[in-house]
DNA sequence: GTCTATATCGTGATAGAC
DNA sequence: GTCTATCACGATATAGAC
C-alpha cells in the first residue's frame, strides 16, 4: 500500500527507484566500499537524506539491490532450462550447437545488455567485496543455477560438470566485461560462442578427464 | 646507501620490509579501499606515522606493492616456459600429460603457497577495484604471459588460444581461491589438474570452434 | 627512524523545518 | 516526502619532539 500518492504528469517515476537504479549503477562500477551515498543521491537527482530516509542505511540500499538482482528472473534463473531443449538429438550438424553453446549464448546475451550487465557486474565485484553479497552470491549460484543445471546432465559426475562449465563461463566474463582483456573484449557475440560453446559441450557431456585433443 | 644503520641481534629485520609484507596481506584481503594505513601498521607492529614515513602515501604503498607482486619471478613469469618442456612428443600416455595440464598445475601451484596467494590474490583483485592496478594487470598480463605463451603455441591463431587457457585459469582460480565454491575449493590439486588440463590441451593444440565431444 | 600529537577532510547518519 | 543543517567519527596526512 502507499502506492503512487499521485503521479504528476508522468515523467517523475519514483525517487525511491531512481535511487534504486543510480545505486546499482555506481556499485557495479566501483564496489560497496568506493560507492558514497551521496553520489547516489546526485546520480540520482535527489537530496543525499532522501536516500537513508527511503532505505534506512547504506548498507540496506545494498542488501535491497543486491538481493533484487541476484532473485532478478532476467538474470541468472531461465539459464539451466537452456539445456532442456534439446536441438535434434545430439546430433553432428555443425551448424546446429549442442546445449553447451546455448548456455554460452544465453549467459553471454544477459551481458550483453547494458542495464543486466550493471546489474552482474555488481554482483560478481560485490561476491569478492563485500561478505553478505559473499554469501548471497554462494547461496544463489549453488542453488539457483549449479544444482538445476546439473540435475539436467545426462552423464556421469553431474555436479562437477556443473561447476566445470560455470567456471568456465566466470573466466569467460571476467576477461570480456569484467577486467576487459583486448580480443575477448573485441569479438562479437557469435564468434565467442563459436569458441566456447564446444568447450561448454565437452565439460557437460564429454568423458572427464580425459584428453580431448584431437 | 643508508642501508642498514646497524642491525641489533638478527631478531629485528628492516620494519620497511615488514610493513610491506602486512600491506600485501591486506590488501589482498580487503582490497585498497578497505585497507587503512593503521591496519597496516598494527599488522606491522609499528606506528601509522611510520607508513608514511617509509612510503610517503597509502597510494605509494600500494604501487610499490602491487608492482612488486606483478614482478615477481615466482609468480606470472616462468610459466610460459613450462609449455617449452616436450614431455616425450603428443603422446598418448595417459599419466604424461600435455602442456595445458603442466601449465594448471605450474599456476595452481603459485596459488597454493600461502605467501604466493596472497600476492596473487592481491592482483587479481584489484584488478577489478583499483585503476591503476587495473591497467598495470592488462600490460603484465598481456606483455608477460599472454603473448610469451602464443609465441610457444604450434598451431594456428595462437594468440586466441592464448586467451582462451587465460580465461579457463581465471575461471578455475576464481572458483577455488578468490570466491570458493565447494567442490572446487575442496578437491585436491592432482584432481584439478585432471579435469582441467585437458581442457587447456584442447584450447592450446586442438582444432577451434569444433565440437571435442567424443 | 620512530613516535606523539594534531590538522583536515569525507563519510554515514540524525534532527527538524517545510 | 523532501531538503537544510549539523553531528560524530574515522580516514589520510603533517609537524615536530625524541
Amino acid at each position: 500500500m502507499t502506492a503512487e500518492p499521485s503521479g504528476p504528469d508522468g515523467a517523475q517515476e519514483n525517487r525511491r527507484e531512481l535511487i534504486r537504479l543510480a545505486a546499482v549503477e555506481l556499485f557495479a562500477r566501483h564496489g560497496y566500499r568506493g560507492t558514497t551515498v551521496r553520489a547516489i543521491a546526485e546520480r540520482a537527482g535527489v537530496d543525499p537524506a532522501l536516500v537513508m530516509y527511503h532505505y534506512g542505511s547504506k548498507e540496506k540500499v545494498f542488501s535491497v539491490v543486491i538481493r533484487e538482482a541476484m532473485r532478478a528472473e532476467e538474470l541468472l534463473p531461465e539459464l539451466p532450462e537452456l539445456l532442456d531443449e534439446l536441438p535434434g538429438a545430439q546430433g553432428e550438424n555443425p551448424t546446429q550447437r549442442g546445449p553447451g553453446s546455448r548456455l554460452v549464448r544465453g549467459f553471454l546475451t544477459r551481458w550483453e545488455d547494458a542495464a543486466s550487465r550493471s546489474s552482474l557486474l555488481m554482483v560478481f565485484r560485490s561476491a569478492m567485496e563485500h561478505p553478505e553479497a559473499s554469501q548471497l552470491f554462494r547461496e544463489v549460484a549453488g542453488g539457483e543455477l549449479l544444482v538445476p543445471i546439473a540435475r539436467r546432465i545426462p552423464a556421469p559426475d553431474p555436479e562437477l560438470r556443473a561447476v566445470l562449465v560455470a567456471s568456465l563461463l566466470v573466466g569467460l566474463v571476467t576477461g570480456r566485461y569484467v577486467v576487459p582483456i583486448g580480443p575477448l573484449a573485441d569479438m562479437d557475440l557469435d564468434t565467442v560462442v563459436d569458441l566456447y560453446g564446444p568447450y561448454a559441450d565437452a565439460m557437460l557431456l564429454g568423458r572427464l578427464g580425459s584428453p580431448p585433443v584431437p
